[in-house]
DNA sequence: CAACTCTACTTCATCTGTCGTAGTAAAATG
DNA sequence: CATTTTACTACGACAGATGAAGTAGAGTTG
């Protein structure tokens, strides 16, 4: 398990991953992050939540009520045109970052 | 210029991998960051000196004072053994964490 | 020689994002 | 029918980054 600071300026970027296929909600998106991470990654669902609140509030993401009539009521989020453009910002950014990092980095210790 | 928020989890590493070559102060690693990252990071004051101190308060590092007659007096820092643990655990967690990240990121958009 | 820049910090207050704790509520499972 | 899983929401605490401002000596420039 990696801790959580080195993610910090990635887990908005993470979300807007799997938005990218489609709209999802939050139960889903955690699941598919520890998933995909192999379980090297697991995202608290309030660290989770309130990402959805800041990238809603930038207009990066959309919410809607999914129509199931069963079952507990979903929130539903799929991403924006400026949403995309801010992933693919932030692919850009990291190549940048991890070579930077990679400079203070001694891999054979 | 990247984003702090990517770095924040190894400002400390970073900082530790300036000392392994022997002691420093913070004006001179604030240069060498810049320099190494060719101006692409730049750590800001207030982040290096209150790194220092976390650094100090883990155990990580050691202060001492030079022995200049002249100029203002500099507070040099040495790496202690705890130090070099800590940064090659940082080391080792950055190649997990860098494989992590890139799962979630789309290279060629 | 006065003004400015560079070196080398320190203090303080604020903000953002993460996370612990707790609670709600419906459906599925054994 | 009790527990687990799904699917959130609210609240408060905390760490680390940062902006603004100040201190102070040494070197440089007009």
């Amino acid at each position: 398990m990696i801790s959580s600071d080195v993610i910090r300026g990635y887990n908005d970027t993470i979300i807007l991953f799997f938005l990218l296929e489609g709209a999802s909600y939050g139960y889903e998106i955690s699941k598919n992050i520890k998933e995909k991470s192999e379980g090297k990654y697991i995202m608290k669902e309030t660290t989770l939540y309130s990402a959805f609140n800041r990238l809603e509030n930038n207009g990066y993401i959309e919410s809607f009520y999914g129509d199931e009539t069963f079952g507990k009521r979903r929130t539903y989020y799929r991403i924006t045109p400026a949403g995309l453009a801010y992933y693919k910002e932030k692919c850009k950014e990291w190549e940048i970052t991890k070579d930077v990092i990679n400079r203070f980095i001694r891999s054979g210790m």
